[in-house]
DNA sequence: CTATGGCTTTGAGCGCGCTCGAACGCAAAC
DNA sequence: GTTTGCGTTCGAGCGCGCTCAAAGCCATAG
């Protein structure tokens, strides 16, 4: 387990309420300074995840990544970018299927930005909707601690 | 697909900031009014989710359902308490298991509530942590939505 | 020279949480 | 009386996102 990967990073930029500061964006916009290329398992680590995950998104056509002399991957900072981006939008619950159908735009050129911003809008809502789900939850078990009878219901007084 | 389950109201309670706020509690507190026995697909629609989930959460175990003379549910205020509860630990990503895990422990009495409270506040920390990160990609869609040009990283001027 | 370790490929397997199909029962509606 | 509709049980199937096993290659260490 990384223990100073990207998001272990970037929470730390935050405070406990959980909303970002102006820090938080910088750090996002410059997620891996270093510009040379990187093995595998420095990517992984990198972004909290498996050599084995990688492989398997680049298999999915996620990210094209080159090789060395040996065949073994070498990520240069183009394909480190996607995969901080992809990984990232994973992590927010975007599914497989449309990374793919997201990086298929990217690929097809500049005439499907539209389509591409209005992906981006759709997951902005649903990242929006979960957290809102989230902070009802969250109220409703920290009344729970605070009230703590055991009992699965309220129990209101 | 209920358009009036009981999320769907209780979010309609919270600000577009997500931060609930007294009345969300008093909802929360006061799931079902209502203290008639439901049929199946009531609470299936009360919890906007399928009498198929119900079936199977209560064959996995979380729940004893009494039936009428012709062997159908009829969800007591217990059942549908012990729901509400179950349906807000799912959402907010408790696993089946530890779920089962803390009926077990309610089953087994008082002297378990240590160990359930414990369950509780651990939850909260992964729910806190969740939300953060849910921010987090928020705050990177958000930038990206702002800056559109297409590719896959930031793109830095 | 022979390990050891990290990488490669391919295809298969798995854990989770549902979700469904099949065969059936009962009851109210036509 | 039969059809419609909602329920029942049981076991099987599925979609997702990994995760792993097997067999092999190459390079550096001892």
């Amino acid at each position: 387990m990384a223990t100073d990967d990207l998001m272990t990073r970037a929470l730390d930029t935050l405070g406990d309420d959980g909303l970002p500061s102006v820090e938080a964006i910088h750090r996002l916009t410059d997620p891996a300074a270093v510009s040379e290329p990187m093995t595998i398992a420095e990517v992984a680590d990198l972004l909290d995840t498996s050599p084995h995950t990688l492989r398997y998104y680049e298999r999915a056509g996620l990210v094209d990544v080159p090789r060395d002399s040996q065949g073994h991957r070498l990520y240069d900072t183009e394909a480190v970018r996607r995969l901080v981006f992809l990984t990232r939008m994973r992590l927010s619950g975007m599914p497989m299927r449309d990374l793919q159908h997201y990086v298929a735009l990217v690929d097809a050129g500049p005439s499907t930005e539209p389509e591409r911003l209005a992906m981006l809008v759709e997951h902005r809502a649903f990242i929006r909707r979960r957290i809102r789900e989230l902070n009802l939850s969250l109220t409703a078990t920290e009344y729970k601690i605070a009230t703590y009878g055991g009992a699965t219901g309220p129990d209101v007084a």
